[in-house]
DNA sequence: ACTCCTAAATGAATGGTGTTAATTATCGTT
DNA sequence: AACGATAATTAACACCATTCATTTAGGAGT
C-alpha cells in the first residue's frame, strides 16, 4: 500500500503520518506477515515513508507496542460487565479480553514478549476485575493475587492458542509429524479429538481454567459470609 | 570470564567449547545481563572466544534457547510424582515448574518468545502427567484439556514473572482521564500491596490459581464417579 | 610416520535491525 | 514576513545473527 513516489526531503503538505495511523498498520502489518517479520522499516515501508519518520510519532519500537497494547485493551466492551452478576461478569470478562488477544493473533507473541510501560494503559483491566471482585466480596488483600491468577490464565491461554504448545512446554498437537511420532501415547490419550479440534480443546481448556478459578473465588467468598463478618 | 589471549586461528590444542559449556555461559550471562544483553556475541565473549565458534556446537539462536529450555525442563524432580495421590502431585508439579521458570527468571523470557523444536523433550512432562490424571479416573478426552488449562496458568505465571512491572505501576497520580473511573479504591489498596511483596503475590496467585485448578479436576471425578461413570 | 579427512577455532564479510544526527521543507504563529 | 516547531528525507552508526574461507589440530588408516 501507500506508493513511494520519491518524496523530497521535508515536511510534506498534507500531514502522511499520525501515531494512529502507525498503530494500525502495525496491526495489518503483524495480521499479514506474522511477528516473525514485523519490522520498524517493514512498517515505514507499509506505510510509503522511510523509517525514521515514524520516530516523529512514536518514541521507539516497544513504545509503539505498547501502544498496540492499549488500544487492545480499549478495544473491550466493559458495558455488560457492571449489569452482570459477579461470576457471569468475571467469565464474560474474561472471554472478552481473550477475543481482545485473539484480534490479532500475531500481535499477541509481540506484546507478551515485550516489557510494559504507562502508556499501555493496562492498568484498565485491573480496574475492571477489581471493581468485579471487589462486588463478589473478596477480601481485599487478595483481590491483587486473583487478579493476577486469572489474568496468568487468561494470557498463557491466549499464547496458547495463537501457537500452540509453542511456548514454555508443549502439548501435544499433532499437525507436525515429528511431533505425532514423538508423542504418539499422549496423543493416543486425547485421542481423534485433539487431532479434529485442536482450536475448539484449547477454548473449552480456556473455559475450564476460567470456571475453576470462579469457583475457587465463589468458595472463598461462600466460606468469609458464612464464617465471620 | 575466560580471557581472550589472542588465540591464533585454527582447531585448540585442547577443546574450549562444548555444547553443555555454552548452554551453561547462556544462562550465567542471562543471569547477570537480562535478557535485553543477551547476544551471541556477548556470550561468545564470556566464553573468551569468537562469535563464530558457537556456531561448531550450536546450530543458531533459537537452538541455543531451546537446549536451554531442555535444561531448564530436565531439571524438574519428577520423582515425587508418582507417588504422591494426583492432587499432590499435581500441586507438587506445578510448584516444581514454577521454582524451575524462577531459578533463571530472564532464561524465561527468552524461552517464551522462542518457538519450540524438537530437542526441547518437553513432551516428556506430561506424558507423565497425562498418566497422573487418567490414573484420577479423569475421562480421556477432558485429559487433554486439563493439561492445557494447566499449561495456560503456567506460561501466563511465567509471562507474570517475567514482566512484573506490569501490574505495579497501575495507579499513579490521576492525570489520565481514563484511570479516573470508579474503581481507583480498590487500585489504591492493591498497588500498595504490590509495591510491598511484589514477588509474594506472584507466587500466591500462582498457587491459588493452581489449587483452582486442582478443585474443579477432583469435583469432576467426584461427579464421575458418584453419578455413575 | 605419512596422508587425509574431519573438527574446531579465527578473520572477514553480509544483510538485517533499531536508532540517532543532520538536512530540508512546510505549517502555524507572532 | 520572519521564525520556531514539526515532519519528512538522507546518511550514518552500532549491533546482531549468520556464513564463508582460512588455518590449525586430532585421529584413522595405511
Amino acid at each position: 500500500m501507500s506508493s513511494t513516489p520519491h518524496r523530497v526531503a521535508g515536511r510534506p503538505a498534507k500531514p502522511i503520518l499520525t501515531q494512529q495511523r502507525i498503530v494500525e498498520a502495525a496491526f495489518s502489518l503483524l495480521d499479514e506477515g506474522g511477528a516473525e517479520d514485523f519490522s520498524m522499516g517493514k512498517l515505514a515501508r507499509s506505510l510509503g515513508v522511510r523509517t525514521p519518520a515514524l520516530y516523529n510519532h512514536v518514541d521507539n519500537r516497544q513504545h509503539l507496542i505498547n501502544l498496540m497494547r492499549r488500544d487492545m485493551i480499549r478495544s473491550i466492551d466493559q458495558s455488560l460487565i457492571a449489569v452482570l452478576p459477579w461470576p457471569e461478569a468475571l467469565f464474560h470478562f474474561g472471554q472478552l479480553f481473550r477475543d481482545a488477544l485473539l484480534r490479532v493473533p500475531a500481535a499477541v507473541e509481540l506484546i507478551v514478549a515485550t516489557p510494559i510501560t504507562e502508556e499501555s494503559e493496562s492498568g484498565l483491566i485491573y480496574e475492571e476485575l477489581g471493581g468485579i471482585l471487589r462486588r463478589a466480596g473478596v477480601a481485599v488483600p487478595r483481590i491483587l493475587m486473583i487478579m493476577i491468577a486469572f489474568e496468568s490464565l487468561v494470557v498463557g491461554a491466549a499464547l496458547d492458542i495463537v501457537a500452540p504448545g509453542a511456548h514454555v512446554a508443549v502439548v501435544p498437537e499433532g499437525n507436525s509429524a515429528a511431533r505425532e511420532t514423538r508423542h504418539v501415547e499422549v496423543l493416543e490419550l486425547g485421542g481423534k479429538f485433539a487431532r479434529q479440534a485442536r482450536s475448539t480443546v484449547s477454548e473449552q481448556s480456556f473455559d475450564f481454567g476460567l470456571r475453576a478459578i470462579i469457583a475457587a473465588v465463589e468458595r472463598e467468598v461462600g466460606q468469609r459470609d458464612h464464617g465471620g463478618m
